[in-house]
DNA sequence: TCGATTGTTTGATCGAAATCAAAGACGGCA
DNA sequence: TGCCGTCTTTGATTTCGATCAAACAATCGA
């Protein structure tokens, strides 16, 4: 890694807070990787190797079965945390879903690193806590919400979870985004069939909650109205 | 708290590891707690008050919706760690599902202790890492699974889970345990119906995998079959 | 620009689990 | 010991989402 004084998530990733010569040191045990989409950086059942930070794009964390079927356990974005930490394997995948950009480290020199700096272990503590606090809310959608519910929790999610990344003056633009994730994923994510996920998009556009401009491309018309469906309020 | 160093837990808590003295400080800001079973110690939703270690007994967390629809989202055991550090609301409930023993924290008073104090805090992290695994595995379950699966990986789970608690000598034990769950609770932990459960029950009892002596008690008589049933091999 | 490939929508049918309903078994307590 | 309330099992029916099938739309390379 070149410079991390300069780096685009330099305030939110986990090394936010680290002194200036702490920085050069974890600089030096990192480097930056581009990564096509679809590409596999981290396999599932396999020796956990890296870890990294997003720097750029979005990737799926999925687990599957025997027999093919997959869920997708997490969806990560820019600044967010990667791998497995202080565990011999990692028990899931971590895939790109568009192109991105990552600051990898072995795993190894990570592990080190982070038991030697308290403070970069607490923020790491702090995204984690977060991140098992999406992973039970998500457990409540595939245990017990309807399809339609599904739907709807995942596009205010991700509503939220791309606004995040950019920082808006105007919140209007929360409205408008591009899924990263196509209709098979969406599927492996909530739980469905990409045919369920097609029939109920279509009957959110029809009722007039949303609009759905092209493939990707998502506007929220009506947002009280869909939150109302995602809590069953 | 009167003293640490003669607690159950004490090796396989998150205290384990911290000196004597650091051990009579955290003492000192803990208290023991009976709880009964039903009783609930954490309210989803509420400021988040306090932390505790369990000492003895079996907890649920749980995540509900308006409506009442309720998925239990994790399970509790001695030396487990219950509560939300480092935030503001809890966003689950924690339940006893037996009467139980806790050692209790007031929120803010563990968060600066554990900030003062890396190697708690990693004990946490790590902790907090294994949970997040056996969430998204959890999440996997309820994505993907048949019923007939989920009931095989759960009583797989708690044989586990439940064995790791007596340090057994003796494994054969392994296959002999009470369920610390009724049905209904079997049923919000695996997304699926009281009846359903029941019905999946008496199947593989049928089947000769398991026998069920009373309602709690369960014995496992073919752990391979049940494994390849809940794997889908 | 066309044609092939991939991804999405729409329609028809099926099936696993939910729901509705009732009987049965257990456990606690007088 | 016997009764009552709760939990569990079993049976009948329904339903939501899966599966099967085909048309349609978008994207890309030649």
């Amino acid at each position: 890694m070149k410079d991390c004084s300069q780096c685009v998530v330099r305030n939110r990733a986990i090394c936010a807070g680290l002194q200036p010569d702490e920085l050069f040191v974890l600089g030096r045990l990192g480097r930056k990787q581009i990564v096509k989409r679809g590409q596999i950086v981290v396999w599932e059942g396999d020796e956990s190797l890296i870890v990294a930070n997003v720097i750029d794009g979005v990737l799926k964390v999925s687990m599957s079965m025997a027999d093919g079927r997959e869920q997708i356990v997490g969806v990560v974005f820019p600044s967010d945390f990667i791998g497995r930490p202080f565990g011999k394997d990692s028990p899931y995948s971590v895939t790109a879903l568009t192109d991105a950009e990552l600051c990898v480290f072995t795993r190894s020199a990570f592990d080190g690193f982070a038991r030697e700096h308290p403070e970069l272990e607490h923020k790491l503590l702090r995204r984690t806590l977060d991140e098992l606090d999406r992973a039970r809310e998500w457990m409540l959608l595939l245990g017990k919400k309807s399809a339609g519910e599904r739907i709807a929790t995942l596009l205010l999610e991700m509503s939220t979870r791309l606004g995040e990344q950019g920082c808006h003056a105007d919140l209007s633009d929360l409205n408008r985004f591009d899924l990263p994730l196509d209709r098979q994923q969406i599927g492996d994510l909530l739980g469905l069939t990409i045919e369920t996920v097609s029939r109920q998009l279509t009957k959110l556009k029809s009722d007039g909650l949303i609009d759905l401009p092209d493939r990707k491309h998502v506007i929220i018309n009506d947002r009280m109205r869909l939150t109302e469906l995602a809590m069953a309020a």
